[in-house]
DNA sequence: TATAGGAGTGAGTAATCACTCATTATGAAA
DNA sequence: TTTCATAATGAGTGATTACTCACTCCTATA
């Protein structure tokens, strides 16, 4: 056999580690999953993707699933770091304004990634159990404190909770994952109009 | 060859007519469709579900592609019949209860479909475009001429339109697929009370 | 410099896929 | 009964899949 197989070096004629060879793989399969889906993609894509062996993957994660679990596994807790620890001087409907927009950004930047594990997390019971988790701690964790918060000062009306955040959830979702999937939305307003066209909504309802 | 092929009949003795078994296969293909996803479910899969041949499904449909626009075809309009059309004495906030539960039970009735629709219009240009369409037609064509009553009436405040709708739907959707989808989330309310907490919050807001 | 062993490779493999087609079964018409 | 057209069948096909493994490459240490 001939010895032209291709060496992969980094800038400094460094070799990758395998640590750095891992990432690689983890975001090309990242791209990879949420363009095609998972069982719409393939391994041999994702190595190429990753300007890596088939092979190399399989040394990494002993399965395809494996791989998506390693996937997104960092990603599905993200929904809950930078937010709440500095700002405790907030009302609660200022708290529920930035975290709303906390919140579409969040959903705007990873969009594709949103996507792809609500679609997922029918199929994959890891996906759905981690995704439910995320959630819960998000509604519960999070917004109940300063709801409750809220109905103490008297700010906001005694709603029972579970619906309302469910509600603003809903809100939230819809508007930042669907958008991107229907480009063909009337959507003329920034993410910033849209959070206060939300917040309207959700503070003052519909009527008079 | 023996010649002990299976030969079907239904209880009179029979045969089934060539639309009764395209029937057949569209309802084995939405089932497992639903349960496993396009990409992760197998013609022979549908074959055995609809207790036929193989073969038989490619006699109906050419590919595997144009069952599934079969299987979904007659579903994504399901969402504008059966409303609208009898009860024109409705106030606009009577129509936009009446809707909404009218929506959620849809959604529960169908609900493998919802969720199924939306993880596959990622990945099929055909899925997206239907539900698309299918969604503004509700939205404009529908709820749109209501709104639009109610805030020359005085009764409804002049928000913006689109983003109002999106809120709506999303709250809508959210409640009926997730719920759905997360069997552990706490969910006491019957259909009737979910629809009357997210109108009361739609329509009042939160604040005091 | 020699060498051990971890990391990477890619051709190979068995399984599975969507789809085909020669054959058979069926019911109606003659 | 015979004939005929249509529908159904399922073994077969080539392509594709996730995964394996014998081998090579690279680097660290002695």
């Amino acid at each position: 056999m001939n010895s032209n197989r291709a060496t992969k070096r980094i800038e400094n004629g460094r070799r990758k580690t395998a640590e750095e060879r891992r990432q690689d793989i983890l975001e090309a399969a990242l791209n990879i999953f949420t363009q095609k889906g998972y069982n719409g993609s393939t391994t041999a894509e994702i190595a190429r993707a990753a300007s890596v062996a088939e092979g190399t993957i399989f040394r990494h994660f002993a399965t395809k699933k494996e791989l998506l679990i390693a996937v997104l596994e960092p990603k599905i807790l993200v929904g809950l770091i930078n937010l709440d620890k500095e700002h405790r001087e907030y009302t609660p409907t200022e708290f529920f304004r930035c975290f709303l927009k906390n919140r579409l950004e969040l959903i705007k930047e990873n969009n594709g990634l949103f996507r792809f594990m609500f679609a997922e997390a029918q199929y994959h019971s890891e996906v759905r159990e981690a995704l439910f988790k995320a959630i819960l701690e998000q509604g519960i964790g999070i917004i109940k404190p300063w709801y409750e918060k809220g109905v103490e000062q008297g700010e906001f009306r005694p709603l029972p909770f579970i619906p309302t955040m469910r509600s603003f959830m809903g809100m939230a979702l819809f508007y930042g994952i669907f958008n991107g999937a229907f480009p063909g939305l009337p959507q003329e307003e920034t993410l910033e109009e849209a959070a206060d066209q939300m917040l309207e909504l959700f503070l003052n309802g519909l009527l008079v």
